[in-house]
DNA sequence: GCAAGGTC
C-alpha cells in the first residue's frame, strides 16, 4: 500500500497519538509499525491523516565536540540519541518521523500545549520535516484528551505555531545550559587543579537551590538552642477509663511558676467545668496528581518519590492508570461511571464500585490545581495480569483514592472537656468519627485515629489519680525527608513534576546529601553551597528561576527578543566565570579538603528498617570490622555485615525488593560496585560486581 | 562529563 498525500499529526508521546487517532477517525484506526514505533492511519472527512509520536524532547543542546574548559557558550541542537547513549530508543522515533515526513502534504503539531511541547514540535518540524514546514505547520491546542476536545482542536487548529512560545522554550534551554554547564565545569575544574583527578561535580538552577534549602535547614538545626520547659498533666480517674488532661498553659518556661501551679493542684479533685462537643465536616480527599501521589505513597508505604514515579509509569504502560506526570487534581473529560463499571467486575473492588454506582450523581471533590495537558491520575478500570508487591499496593491506593473522591464528607466530633483542679484549668480533648462516609471508600489508608473520651458530666468531681510535672525541651526543626523536599520544591516553584525526584537523586549521586527519612547535607555538600554562595550566588536561590520566568514571559509576549536575553546571560556568566577562574586554586583546595573529609565521615547510608533512625557505617568493637548499623544502637540493634569493603562512597538508590539502600562501594584496587546491603536480598546478584568501564577494558 | 526538561 502506498502512503502519500496525507496530513501528518505529530504528538509528544505515543499514548496521545492513539487518542487523537480514535477521536478523529471516521472509520477504522489502522495501526502501522515502522521499526518498533507504532503510528496510526485514519480517514477524517475524506482526508487521509497519519498520526505519529515523538518521545518528549528528541533534540537536546550540545556543545561543540571536544570543547573543554569553561566558559563555553557555543551550543547547537542535536538528536538526543547522538548526544547520549542512554537515549538510544529515541532514534526509532526520529527515524519513523523522518520516514513519514517525506510524503506528507501538510503538518500539524499536536504536542502538549505548554512551553516544552511547543519546542518539541518546533524542533521536529525544523530538523526532521524540513525548515519550510515550520512556517506552514498548523497547531492543535487542547487541554484534555477527550474526543470532543481533540476533535474541536483539530477543526479549529491554529494556522501556525506560537513562535514566541517556541523561542521562550529555546531560551529556557540555553539559559539553563549556560548556568548549569559552566558552573558545573568550573567546580570540577577547580577540583582537578588541586587533585589532578576528575570528579563529577554539578550545580544548576534547580539542584543548587534545592541543596540550599537542605543546607539552610541543617544550619537552623546546628544553631538551635534548646529551651527547657515544663508541662503539668493530671490523670483523672473515671469509671470507664483514665483521662489524661493537660494544664491550659501547656508549656511553662518558668520553672518556679510551674512548681507553684503544681503545688496548687496537689491532692485536689478535678471538677468538670465544661463539656463542649463540636461537629465538623471533613471533605473527601482530592484526586491525585503526581506530587500528591508521591507524598501519600511515602507517608503510607515509605516509597521514595522516585520509586513511586517508576511504579506509576509502569502501571500507565500496562494501561491500568492514566498518564502519571500530571499536575492536575481534576477529572476533566473523565467518565467516572464507565470506570466504576469496569472496576465493579474486579472482585477486589466490586463492592465499593457498586456502592458508588448506586449514587444518583457522581461528584468528585476536585482540587484547584490544573495541568495544561492531562487530567488527574485515575484508574482506567482495565484488567491486567495479577499485580504483586509494590505495584499492587500503589495501584490499590490509586483506585481507593479515586473512589474516595466521590464520597460524602465524613462527620467528626471533637470533644473538649475543661477541669478545675485547685483553681487551675486543665483540659482534655477527644475526637471521634460519627459518620465514616468517604473513609470507608479509602480504607485502609485513612490516617485519622479515634480518641474517645468517657462520658464526663459537667459539675461533677473526679479523683485525680496522678498529677505530674515533667521537664521537656524545645525541639529543633525537622529535617526534610525524600518526599517533603519535593513538596518544598513545588512550593518554591523550582523543577517540574516530572523532574523533581530525579533532581534529588542527582544530589545523592554527587555526594551532596545522604539519608532518606532525614535528609542530611554532607560536609562536602555544605562546601559546595558555601563556595557557590561566594562566587555564583545567583545560582543558590530560587530567585534565578523567577528571573528566567520573567524574561521568558516577555519573550512569549514579544516584548523581548531571545537573542537579547541569551547575550545578556553570556555576558553575566563570562564575568562570573573569569572571577571564579582567578580563585580556582583556592577553591580547588577547599573542595579537595572537604571531599576527603566527607568520605571519611560516618556516612549516612539510609534509613533503619526497624526504627527509622539513620543507618550509618559503624566499626564493631568486638571484631573491629566495618558494618552498617543503626545510629540508635544499642537501643536498636539492626546491623548489616559489609564483607571486604574498603570505602563506601554513597547510597545509589533503594533496592526495589526490600527497600533497603543500595550502596556504591570501592574495594581495594579501585574495584567499584553497587550492592544491596541486605545479605538475604535475592536481587543481590543484579547489583554485585558491576565493573567500572576502566576495569572492563583493562 | 557537567543542566533541566521531555518520555520509555
Amino acid at each position: 500500500m502506498e502512503l502519500k498525500n496525507y496530513e501528518l499529526i505529530i504528538t509528544e508521546k505515543p499514548s496521545v497519538s492513539l487518542r487523537i487517532a480514535e477521536s478523529l477517525a471516521d472509520g477504522k484506526v489502522r495501526a502501522h509499525k515502522h521499526g518498533k514505533v507504532t503510528y496510526f492511519e485514519i480517514e477524517h472527512k475524506n482526508k487521509k491523516i497519519i498520526i505519529a509520536p515523538a518521545v518528549g524532547h528528541v533534540f537536546t543542546l550540545k556543545h561543540r565536540v571536544g570543547k573543554k574548559g569553561y566558559p563555553i557558550f557555543e551550543v547547537r541542537w542535536l538528536p538526543t540519541y547522538e548526544a547520549s547513549k542512554s537515549a538510544a530508543f529515541a532514534k526509532q522515533y526520529v527515524d519513523t518521523l523522518k520516514f513519514l515526513a517525506k510524503h506528507a502534504s501538510s503538518y500539524i503539531s499536536a504536542c502538549d500545549y505548554d512551553i516544552e511541547g511547543e519546542l518539541i514540535g518546533y524542533n521536529i518540524l525544523k530538523f526532521i520535516c524540513g525548515d519550510d514546514t515550520v512556517k506552514k505547520a498548523r497547531r492543535m491546542k487542547f487541554s484534555a484528551l477527550t474526543k470532543e476536545e481533540l476533535t474541536n482542536s483539530y477543526e479549529h487548529a491554529l494556522p501556525h505555531l506560537d513562535f514566541n512560545l517556541a523561542d521562550s522554550g529555546i531560551s529556557r534551554h540555553i539559559l539553563d545550559w549556560y548556568w548549569g554547564m559552566n558552573t558545573s565545569r568550573a567546580l570540577s575544574h577547580a577540583y582537578k587543579t588541586a587533585t589532578s583527578s576528575y570528579l563529577t561535580l554539578s550545580a544548576g538552577r534547580v539542584q543548587t537551590p534545592t541543596l540550599k534549602v537542605l543546607y539552610d535547614r541543617e544550619q537552623e538545626i546546628k544553631n538551635f538552642k534548646a529551651l527547657p520547659f515544663w508541662v503539668i498533666t493530671a490523670l483523672i480517674k473515671t469509671k470507664e477509663q483514665d483521662v489524661l488532661s493537660l494544664h491550659e498553659k501547656e508549656k511553662f518556661f518558668n520553672k518556679a511558676e510551674a512548681e507553684k501551679v503544681f503545688e496548687n493542684c496537689k491532692g485536689k479533685d478535678a471538677l468538670v467545668t465544661s463539656v463542649v462537643k463540636r461537629r465538623t465536616e471533613q471533605t473527601p480527599p482530592t484526586p491525585f496528581n503526581l506530587s500528591d501521589l508521591q507524598q501519600e505513597a511515602y507517608s503510607l508505604f515509605k516509597y521514595v518519590p522516585k520509586l513511586t514515579q517508576a511504579i506509576a509509569q509502569s502501571l500507565y504502560e500496562k494501561g491500568l492508570i492514566s498518564y502519571p506526570r500530571t499536575g492536575s487534581q481534576k477529572l476533566t473529560g473523565v467518565d467516572p461511571k464507565h470506570i466504576l463499571q469496569k472496576l465493579a467486575e474486579n472482585p477486589l473492588y466490586s463492592s465499593k464500585a457498586k456502592k458508588l454506582l448506586l449514587e444518583k450523581e457522581l461528584v468528585a471533590n476536585e482540587g484547584t490545581k490544573t495541568d495544561p495537558a492531562h487530567p488527574c491520575i485515575y484508574p482506567t478500570g482495565e484488567k491486567s495480569e495479577k499485580l504483586e508487591g509494590l505495584d499492587a499496593r500503589l495501584y490499590d491506593l490509586i483506585v481507593k483514592r479515586f473512589f474516595a473522591t466521590f464520597g460524602k464528607s465524613a462527620i467528626r466530633e471533637t470533644q473538649t472537656v475543661n477541669f478545675n483542679i485547685g483553681h487551675e484549668t486543665f483540659f482534655a480533648k477527644g475526637s471521634l468519627t460519627i459518620e465514616k462516609n468517604w473513609h470507608t471508600l479509602y480504607e485502609p489508608y485513612v490516617k485519622l485515629k479515634d480518641e474517645e473520651l468517657p462520658p464526663l458530666k459537667e459539675g461533677k468531681s473526679y479523683k485525680v489519680k496522678n498529677l505530674s510535672i515533667d521537664q521537656k525541651e524545645t525541639q529543633p526543626p525537622q529535617r526534610y525527608n525524600a518526599a517533603s523536599v519535593i513538596r518544598k520544591m513545588e512550593e518554591l516553584g523550582i523543577g517540574t513534576k516530572a523532574t523533581r525526584a530525579q533532581t534529588l537523586q542527582t544530589l545523592y549521586d554527587r555526594g551532596y546529601v545522604s539519608g532518606i527519612n532525614q535528609l542530611h547535607v554532607t560536609s562536602f555538600g555544605a562546601t559546595i553551597v558555601e563556595t557557590l554562595e561566594e562566587y555564583v550566588p545567583e545560582l543558590t536561590s530560587e530567585q534565578l528561576t523567577r528571573n528566567f520566568e520573567d524574561e521568558i514571559e516577555k519573550i512569549q509576549s514579544g516584548e523581548l527578543k531571545k537573542e537579547v536575553v541569551i547575550k545578556e546571560a553570556e555576558e553575566t556568566l563570562t564575568k562570573i566565570m573569569l572571577e571564579f577562574k582567578e580563585k580556582e586554586e583556592k577553591i580547588g583546595e577547599r573542595l579537595k579538603k572537604s571531599y576527603y573529609k566527607s568520605r571519611q565521615e560516618q556516612a549516612i547510608i539510609g534509613t533503619c528498617p526497624n526504627c527509622g533512625s539513620n543507618l550509618i557505617i559503624r566499626v564493631s568493637r568486638a571484631s573491629g570490622k566495618q558494618f552498617i548499623g543503626c545510629s540508635s544502637y544499642p537501643k536498636c540493634k539492626t546491623g548489616f555485615p559489609l564483607p571486604q569493603a574498603a570505602l563506601i562512597m554513597r547510597t545509589v538508590k533503594t533496592c526495589e525488593h526490600d527497600k533497603l539502600p543500595i550502596i556504591q562501594v570501592i574495594r581495594k584496587g579501585r574495584r567499584r560496585f553497587e550492592m544491596c546491603i541486605s545479605p538475604t536480598c535475592p536481587s543481590k546478584k543484579d547489583w554485585g560486581n558491576k565493573k567500572t568501564k576502566k576495569e572492563a577494558t583493562s
